[in-house]
DNA sequence: AAGCAGAGTTGATCCCGGTCAAACAGCAAA
DNA sequence: TTTGCTGTTTGACCGGGATCAACTCTGCTT
């Protein structure tokens, strides 16, 4: 059962906040990037906007495939499991990201929210549809799932040839290179946005695995870290970027 | 340097067999399949065929995008590889399937025949352009790279999460549901079209592992060799089952 | 302040798969 | 036939990462 559409209530014991998706900021989102008007018009037709909390399942592997969204805010990460819950992060979704899969009937794959994420939803046959009539906007999702191929080819070298302290490094040298931020003393600082279990799941390690690397990039002060185990100060890049990418 | 407007000839010392596309076999091809008059034609007036013997590279990581292809037949392996030379097959193509990178103006995986291939190339650009005017054509573009994309995921899972065993029963498995043919005896027979090194590549693997785990494979009496090593009968198709997805 | 729960770290041990090396099989050329 | 080459199998050994367990740290509740 697909869970776009229904914001659950077990916890938060709070009815769902949807609502008709009347600026959606998807214009920021890459999707939706350099889209006309009149496309924009017609995507915020069928667009609900939806508020997931942090942990709340989005959509369940074996679902029908009913639902498709943008990610216009927060972060979502893609999981795919086996029978005895041995489990992969097989994508981390960031806002404009692309939520959902298309042309099929069933999904594969769990989406759940890591932080408090902000979708906006679509109806995945009214999207079909659209996609058909917006030849743009066809272009556009083409493009990212092209470059969400290569990110996982990308993946498939680092979880096939790549050992743990190489996964931990590139992990790190990754988010710096998508949102890290100089701070004052000329260093870069990463904000981690993800617990060590997600990134053990992402990396295909154990998190006692990645908390040894991470202790070892430490103690070498390759890295530091600020405000408890979150934020990540890279104190020596050169040193990083040659365990990163060894000859 | 891309590859695919050049057969290379240290080998064979023979010159690039290339000709216009003119019946091209594209109508086959998942690509083109269901495809108007009018879309092949456009498609077989920049269509090149190309016979790539096997072991040829088609394209080196870091060539310039300048051409994609269709398969039409023979099999392709797409590689990453690391500085000091560990190697990961991050796709198998197959007649039909899409090859290339689109919207992008550097390769970042090398592209070999595994065995002698027949391509149908276009100049990268060209071919964009032509998405671009036929969006039936776009769209089958979109659904195979979403389905790429979904294997990629579905690997990820073994390369992240899987043991030896699983990873090697679950390629014969595949290979199976693929392409498997029952036999007089109403077992299924299968030929795996690779060598030991190029599965130890796909599975993240080393050869003496798979050859190991075919081994325990065979003397567990899930499969069997027939004809040397390339060609498997499963045996035990509940068992291999078993192993791919156990509880 | 005490108690508790969850996340992270650290330690001890084990085992799967990598590494190195040798044997073996198939095949083509001499 | 022999020789050599290449791909595969098998053996012996080792080490990186998993496993199991204890401990620390933080924030939250009472």
């Amino acid at each position: 059962m697909a869970r776009l559409d229904v914001l659950p209530v077990a916890r938060s014991h709070e009815e769902p906040k949807t609502s008709r998706c009347s600026g959606c900021a998807v214009r920021d989102s890459a999707l939706c990037a350099s889209m006309s008007d009149t496309e924009l018009t017609a995507l915020r037709v069928i667009g609900r906007r939806r508020i997931v909390p942090a942990g709340q399942i989005v959509s369940w592997a074996g679902d029908a495939s009913t639902f498709c969204a943008n990610l216009v805010s927060g972060a979502l990460k893609v999981t795919a499991t086996l029978a005895d819950g041995r489990e992969q992060i097989v994508g981390l979704l960031f806002p404009g990201d692309f939520v959902g899969q298309l042309f099929t009937d069933e999904t594969t794959l769990t989406v759940t929210a890591i932080v408090d994420t902000d979708l906006c939803g679509y109806p995945r046959a009214a999207f079909e549809t659209l996609l058909g009539d917006y030849p743009r906007m066809e272009r556009m999702l083409l493009r990212r799932t092209m470059a969400s191929l290569n990110e996982a080819r990308e993946r498939m070298l680092s979880l096939g040839r790549k050992n743990a302290q190489e996964r931990v490094a590139g992990f790190i040298f990754d988010l710096a290179a998508r949102a890290g931020s100089r701070g004052a003393d000329g260093l870069l600082h990463v904000s981690i946005p993800v617990s060590r279990g997600e990134m053990a799941d992402y990396l295909g390690l154990t998190i006692e695995t990645v908390s040894r690397q991470l202790t070892r990039l430490r103690t070498n002060e390759v890295i530091a870290f600020a405000n408890g185990d979150r934020v990540c100060t890279i104190k020596n890049p050169e040193e990083l970027s040659e365990i990163v990418n060894p000859d």
